[in-house]
RNA sequence: GCCGGGAUGGUGGAAUAGGUAGACACGCAAGACUUAAAAUCUUGUGAGAGCAAUCUCGUACGGGUUCGAUUCCCGUUCCUGGUACCA
């Protein structure tokens, strides 16, 4: 009697996949490669929830379907270990974030391996590992050592930016640098000194030391980035964030900025991520320009995408920020003006974002000159100025543009209309409309003035065409411990990088993972932290590396994860190209997915690997999401507000309500059995009380939710038991039951410990069985819609295995399969699963497989087929999906090699060829017949068949019908 | 506000070059087996009307195109993800 055990075979297949190296993937130029990828995760110390996973279930399911079919696939699995909150449980236990690291990744690699995985483990890196953060330290290197040539598109060294200053100055040479780099020539640069020349050299790299605004948080001691701040205070913790300049490393991801933007035409991704990605690069095509101030030798310069409506100027704003502002201010606008800047500057950003409506600013007193008319505009201080962006100013056009138009209403100034149009629903932008009122460009469409507009700034030397990207450099620098040390070091305060030879820098020990007494990186703790060189001891950086530093390449570290002399071989990364397949989630579709292009890019451009797009095709799965179950307490509280006195609280009892009766107690609609018997409970607590004191008429009753541990609720009953085990404390409340039983509230929320709404894969695991665990998540919907979990259904993917196991397993239970040859029915059977699931596959659509796997092996029991010829491309088949039941099947069946190195069955359509068809009659597009017709009839004898029938007679009472449609194979449609 | 995605039975979901709405599964109900329970199996299950055959309604809501609309078009509501005044 061989039943289904889980249990037995899981285990062994995976020792069997770990001792045979089944999923071990090495270079082979004579077969196709697939690179299927997960995103990398963090270790974190909760383990792995249900929700991880369902992404690596539907990447190993492609995987195992592109091992059947004959590709070479690397599917490798690793840790982005550097992080947060490794750092924040050393800061308060002081145990080495090094140690809770590796005990989070045993723990999660143990999760992992008990699903199955098709990975090669042989593969995995860390980024927290010396030996692979010496290569991001080493690409760190090559950046610094590199600027961008905008003549040549790409990057080049450094060295030959240096020999062309020696030749020519920087006058002539195109190249991305900051905004305020001086022009020199050649003898110029000859005199520089040794240090003038590397502060002008840090103006080029691609990364570089600058001044920037970061959100300072003190009492982390840390710069956070902005979704680590919730309204002015740290979202871990509260404690309050300042806005402030502080010397930052920055990479010069800006450079790319169009390279990024035109490679999402090249990859194949979902829309909306390429849009969100488009969106934060933000690429404005316009023109900037200088507007003079008059009776002054200051000037105020602006970038506008619509150069065309010039005459509509009405207005300049400036963002309070800025330092040009306070300086316009005129006596007569002093106080007014000034008291404006510091409300608008003392007003957070999230305040100044959320509250668009409230139109604020103040003016100047001060005028600059339209050089295209030499009209007197005023200038005005507003904040719906950003100081971040373009110029800090802005030409306000109210006519054609909203904002501008709703400051003009508000402060009663002009609104010019410069375009064709009416301006009854207040502005319109008018693109692409005749201009009007305009001097020298009126009469002209959009393109053309301009144009024009440009042409006569360019000559006037005011101003030129300019794109403007809405993407900033990229902040590299953390002050923090658990990341990786940057490999440079200070020289007479600029910066250097340590020699190629001492790569990796070993992250030192420190004494506490603070930061010092004086405000320093909790690396300034660190002893000797300093590089000696022939000509002295210098200190070296005390800043570590972000986060996003270590995952922006591991993909091809994967391809050669153990190689010393180079971050990966070029014959390696030539050979597995591309990632073929990325999952997961669209959270990192600004961050992770944007740096990871960038850097590709950049080796691209140094040609140390032969591709600039790293993910071919991506999937972003959506979230799994917890279902949260409340109990009820009753909290009575003292009538005419306030709580009783804490005397009293103390023994008030614990007592939760039922749903049912919590809804009531909301709804005020209790009926009197209901009120009697809360009474009753509260009645025999009271007189343990001053029996003297009428409690009960004091007080009044309501309720509070309290979420429960959803592992201890089946069907959203409570069970009281396993309650009360899982709070001692409240071992005595007493429960109002409905229908003796204790109904939860449910609500969906977002998988977390402290909603206690987490499950565990263990659990399932230990239940139901890893193979059950895959088909389930899969089974769930689609993969990537959001949706809550729930094991409602997991019974019937349970029993969809077993069913599996019967077929193989026939009557009295034992292994019995046929070699006569299948009959043609349950050819057909097998052969719509194999066209079905080509075609989900074709489609990541998952759920849909599963299914089709349910409907075949119901079909197959009916025909009690137990044929070899069905049974074994059978296997193969669910392989991918449900592995250790297949490969357990498949050594039954007489295989000693892996299931996994079978071929995957080749669909043949005969089977599937039908000679009959039960056409569907419609009379009016309402659906009244069915006939079973000839697939080989006539569209006319198809119309004659159809007519003939009693119950088509009935609808057309005796008419003939107006219209007859008739798609063979499909429909019939009558009209009458 | 702007840009995406979505809304189908009690539940998860299926079906779109426009062609039988609700596959598959859960749940529920009835029955079989069992001393009993679990497990398993069988049958039924969108709503309403009817003894029944059958009929009417039905894919968020309101219109439209069509012989025919869950699918296409226009408008509305709600949910959800992203983003934050980008000149």
């Amino acid at each position: 009697m061989a039943e289904y055990n889980f249990r037995e075979i899981e285990q062994k297949w995976q020792e069997f996949w770990k001792d045979k190296g089944t999923f071990k993937a090495e270079v082979d130029p004579n077969r196709p490669k697939f690179y299927s990828l997960d995103m990398f995760p963090y270790p974190s110390g909760a383990g792995l929830h249900v929700g991880h996973p369902l992404g690596y279930i539907a990447s190993d399911i492609v995987s195992r379907f592109k091992m059947l079919k004959g590709f070479n696939v690397l599917h490798p699995m690793g840790y982005d270990s550097f992080g947060l909150p490794a750092e924040q449980y050393a800061i308060q236990t002081g145990q080495h974030p090094a140690i809770t690291t590796e005990q989070n990744i045993t723990r999660y690699t143990e999760q992992l391996k008990n699903i199955g995985f098709a990975f090669d483990w042989d593969r995995e890196v860390r980024t927290s590992d010396p030996a692979y953060y010496k290569w991001t330290q080493w690409i760190f290197m090559q950046l610094f050592n590199s600027y961008y040539d905008q003549e040549a598109d790409k990057a080049l060294s450094i060295g030959s930016l240096i020999s062309r200053f020696e030749k020519e100055g920087n006058a002539s040479i195109k190249a991305v640098c900051d905004d305020d780099t001086p022009t020199f020539t050649a003898s110029e640069w000859d005199g520089f000194s040794e240090k003038e020349k590397q502060e002008m050299l840090l103006k080029y790299r691609l990364t570089f030391l600058a001044e920037t605004t970061v959100n300072w948080c003190a009492a982390l001691g840390t710069v956070l980035s902005n979704d680590e701040v919730k309204d002015g205070f740290s979202e871990r913790g509260g404690h309050p964030v300042e806005r402030k300049k502080m010397m930052q490393w920055s990479m010069r991801i800006t450079a790319y900025a169009d390279r990024l933007l035109q490679g999402l035409e090249k990859v194949d991704w979902s829309e909306p991520i390429k849009e969100m990605q488009r969106n934060w690069i933000g690429k404005s095509i316009g023109a900037e320009m200088v507007f003079q101030v008059k009776n002054s030798d200051k000037s105020i310069k602006v970038f506008t995408t619509r150069i065309d409506t010039i005459y509509g100027v009405t207005c300049l704003a400036l963002a309070p920020e800025s330092d040009l502002a306070a300086e316009l201010i005129t006596e007569e606008e002093r106080a007014t003006a000034e008291a404006y800047i510091k409300v608008a500057k003392n007003r957070s950003e999230r305040e100044r974002m959320s509250d668009v409506k409230t139109i604020s600013g103040a003016f100047t007193g001060s005028y600059a000159i339209n050089p295209f008319n030499d009209e007197e505009i005023p200038i005005w201080i507003a904040d719906y100025v950003l100081a971040g962006y373009g110029t800090g100013a802005v030409m306000a056009v109210p006519a054609h543009d909203e904002r501008d138009y709703n400051f003009a209403k508000h402060f009663g100034l002009e609104i010019r209309q410069v375009i064709e149009g009416s301006m009854e629903n207040g502005s319109f932008p008018g693109k692409g409309g005749l201009i009007i009122n305009s001097g020298f460009i009126s009469n002209l469409y959009m393109k053309e003035a301009m144009e024009k507009a440009i042409e006569f700034l360019e000559e006037k030397g005011i101003g030129k065409g300019k794109i403007q990207f809405r993407m900033r450099d990229a902040i590299f620098t953390r002050q923090r411990y658990w990341g990786e040390p940057l490999p440079v070091y200070f020289k007479d305060e600029l910066p250097y990088l340590i020699d190629e030879k001492d790569l990796p820098l070993v992250l030192p020990e420190v004494d506490k993972y603070l930061p010092t007494e004086d405000g320093e990186p909790p690396l300034g703790r660190a002893k000797d932290w300093t590089y000696k060189t022939a000509d002295g001891e210098y200190p070296l950086e005390l800043s570590t590396m972000p986060g996003w530093a270590g995952s922006s390449w591991y993909f091809f570290r994967y391809m050669d994860p153990k190689n010393d002399s180079v971050f990966a071989d070029k014959a390696k990364t030539d050979y597995w190209g591309a990632v073929d397949l990325y999952i997961g989630g669209s959270e990192h579709a600004t961050g992770h997915l944007l740096y990871s292009r960038f850097w590709t890019k950049f080796l691209y451009d140094l040609g140390v690997v032969s591709i600039d797009e790293p993910f071919q095709k991506m999937i972003n799965q959506g979230m799994i999401q917890g279902r949260s179950n409340f109990v009820y307490r009753l909290k009575p509280l003292l009538k005419g507000g306030g709580e009783g006195n804490p005397e009293e609280k103390a023994i008030l009892p614990m007592i939760f309500v039922s749903k049912g009766i919590h809804e009531k107690i909301q709804g005020k609609s209790l009926n009197e059995a209901e009120k009697t018997e809360i009474e009753l409970k509260f009645k025999s607590i009271f007189e343990k009380l001053n029996p003297q004191i009428d409690y009960w008429g004091l007080l009044k009753i309501d309720t509070s939710a309290m979420h429960v541990d959803v592992n201890i609720v089946h069907n959203d009953q409570l069970n009281l038991d396993k309650f009360k085990a899982w709070r001692p404390d409240l071992a005595d409340a007493e429960f109002i039951l409905e229908d003796g039983k204790y109904s939860c509230g449910a609500e969906v929320e977002k998988m977390s410990k402290s909603k206690y709404n987490v499950v565990n894969p263990d659990d399932i695991i230990e239940r139901y069985g890893a193979d059950t665990l895959r088909l389930y998540e899969m089974f769930l919907g689609p993969l990537e819609q959001f949706k809550p979990w729930n094991t409602n259904g997991i019974d019937g993917v349970f029993k969809f295995l077993k069913k599996l196991w019967n077929l193989y397993h026939p009557g009295s239970g034992d292994f019995a399969v046929s070699d006569a040859p299948a009959s043609k029915e349950e050819l057909k059977v097998l052969h719509k699963a194999i066209k079905k699931l080509e075609e989900d596959m074709a489609n990541f659509s998952f759920n849909t497989s599963v299914s089709s796997f349910m409907i075949c092996v119901n079909e197959l029991t009916a025909l009690k087929c137990n044929k070899r010829e069905v049974l074994e491309p059978l296997a193969i088949l669910v392989s991918p999906y449900a592995p250790h039941i297949a490969e357990e099947l498949w050594a039954l069946l007489g295989h000693s090699t892996s299931i996994t190195t079978a071929s995957f069955p080749e669909f043949n359509e005969e089977y599937l060829v039908e000679s009959n068809f039960e056409y569907p009659v419609m009379i009016n597009g309402k659906m009244r017949a069915k006939l079973n017709l000839s697939l080989s009839l006539a569209v006319s004898e198809i119309e004659q068949a159809a007519l003939a029938d009693a119950n088509v007679q009935k609808w057309l009472e005796g008419k003939a019908p107006k219209k007859v449609i008739i798609v063979p194979g499909k429909i019939v449609n009558l009209v009458v």
